[in-house]
DNA sequence: CCTATAAATAATAGCGCTACGAAACTGGCA
DNA sequence: TGCCAGTTTCGTAGCGCTATTATTTATAGG
């Protein structure tokens, strides 16, 4: 019997590689790669090979390999307290738009606001050798701060701005400020006691920093505020019940001004109130935060304090790419800030 | 002058690498791989000696290069239409959840309800050897079908059922059904004719299939019905807007039931009938689709179809992780019909 | 005490691509 | 025609890891 020939290794995996495109296309592997990443680097005729070789094999190449090899990869890594959370989708999605051109892909982890989780995120993201890293706020672990800085990727924090120094680049703004705006809109609208109502300060620290900016107005403007907290998410229905509460503790006052830490909050305000028949803005006035799609048409409409969400999105690609390029930015201009906009309507 | 040696090549360029926590730890670069892919394997001893190492060095695998040589890597390409939709938003929130203990990453996408980009971000993330890729709907080009049932890659198609037939396994329910339930229930509170509201149809094929089903069924049930649609995005605000068309096209009559492609605009319904005094449910019943968290504390509180988002994003991981580990679901089982249900409150 | 068998560790050969330098072409112009 | 500078193409040597096989070490049995 013959001693049957034993093909010794050999795993081939991927349907079509680099190599097939090259030899269909009559030209060698390297002019294949050249191609790809600098296609004006090429020969008219040798590009055209390649492009209708690519085309006939539906070759994609194998970004990992891509990776290895260059030591970089196409991707940026998002990471933020919860994907649900109508503020960072905007800036995702707005992200996302803007990395699009430099053909860069969002690999996203949410922490859940803890930050054990950002911690173990960072340490995978990082391992991905992302072109840059995205996360929310400024306020990381000593190690993840470590980390992040030693690691030499590009990292954009965002949606804060104010708080610890920023390790690199950074995009948002200051929500103290935000609050004591919102604290100040409502004494000009004559009221005489400030309330504050939020959700889970205690894990969302740019919620409390506005309810902070908020309390710190106040006092500086003498008027007596409140702050009624709850553990639980910032929802319409947690907005119900802290108006709730703001009713049994201070139900004989009128001209209260209610600041609430964002609109879910004050449309579960808004909704509480026409059922108790309490009237807006008469003896209560409501200010919101987010700007989120329904506050304009709400009835009475929602005044609030519009963030730009998009904008942060858009400036942090604008940074990622920047950075890419080369292009030095001085840290001066890689701190932006974004702002934010007092938008009146009727609840105050 | 001594010729300097000049070392020939070497583009270091990871900082600690699994060769440096071999040397630290004593053993083998084999023994390190072996014990981040089976501790089991490998003997107290050595286990410790690594985990020791990995921890003193702060050592982090490289990714790429592992899923490199193992043609496999631990992302799941994710492609929903926007990750501002509430809806996706929650699912995968939920399926990120589900693919923690398991170590999967999510790679996220975003057509914006664009098949030709569906179609690049389906190349582009196959080029990742993701370990699974879940998109929304079933509705793909030819060439995208093409490409993913010759990737080999799982797929699971999400948020829709009873379209065409599933690529490979699928997780949704019938929207087409979501839109008869409505119908049904507001012919159940005695109303005389019906109008669905949406928001660009013409993109948004599940919105479409919702009101397929809604005018089919007020046909089967006898009732006169109607469809307004905008191409603009489906918000409260276009709510107001198509609930005046509708006062201005059916303006005296009464007992009339709205039906909504989403909560958004049934809030916006509820809003600018306040605002014009008209009484729901008692002239209008509304009714809108996916329980948003707003729905139960609106005033009055909006009768709504609940679909399970949360679900549909842990049951995708679950039948990610089981394809993963080699459970052979039958394709009866990887069809999977989260189903919703009509949650009935004020409005109607 | 020595061999048979299992358990643990190590050596080897790539995975598919990119970076780099060398080679092979151009096309002037002396 | 020959030679040089510039352009285009190619060959080589890894990137850091995993899969597989080979080797060593521990365990047991006669």
């Amino acid at each position: 019997m013959a001693k049957s020939e034993t093909p010794r290794k050999r795993r081939k995996v991927q349907g079509v590689t680099m190599m097939d495109v090259a030899e269909r296309a009559g030209v060698s592997p390297s002019t294949v790669s050249l191609f790809f990443r600098n296609p004006d680097a090429v020969s008219a005729k040798a590009g055209n090979a390649v492009r209708t070789a690519v085309r006939d094999l539906n070759y994609a190449p194998n970004r990992m390999a891509g990776g290895l090899a260059s030591a970089s990869s196409p991707v940026v890594g998002v990471i933020v307290p919860s994907i649900r959370n109508a503020f960072f989708a905007e800036t995702i999605a707005s992200l996302q738009r803007g990395l699009d051109p430099a053909r860069l892909q969002i690999m996203l982890g949410q922490t859940e606001y803890d930050q054990s989780v950002e911690d173990a995120l960072v340490r995978t993201t990082l391992s991905w050798a992302p072109a840059a890293l995205v996360v929310a706020g400024t306020d990381h672990s000593a190690a993840t701060r470590q980390l992040l800085k030693a690691s030499g990727v590009p990292v954009v924090e965002i949606w804060e701005l104010g708080g610890e120094t920023p390790l690199d680049m950074a995009v948002g703004f200051d929500h103290r400020e935000v609050g004591a705006a919102a604290a100040r809109h409502l004494a000009s609208r004559a009221r005489r006691s400030l309330v504050f109502l939020s959700g889970r300060v205690h894990e969302d620290k740019r919620a409390a920093s506005r309810a902070e900016g908020f309390l710190a107005e106040a006092k500086a403007l003498g008027l007596p505020a409140r702050h009624f907290d709850h553990p639980a998410p910032a929802t319409t229905e947690l907005g119900g019940i802290l108006f709730n509460r703001v009713l049994a503790e201070l139900g004989n006052e009128d001209a209260v001004g209610i600041g609430c830490s964002n609109d879910h909050i004050a449309l579960g305000v808004l909704f509480e109130a026409q059922r108790q028949a309490r009237s807006i803005p008469g003896d209560y006035a409501v200010m919101g935060f987010g700007d989120l799609e329904f506050a304009s048409s709400a009835a009475p409409a929602l005044s609030t304090i519009r963030p730009f969400g998009d904008v942060i999105g858009s400036e942090t690609a604008r940074l990622i790419l920047g950075r890419r390029a080369g292009l030095e930015d001085t840290d001066r201009t890689s701190i932006i800030d974004t702002g934010f906009r007092v938008v009146q309507r009727q609840t105050t």
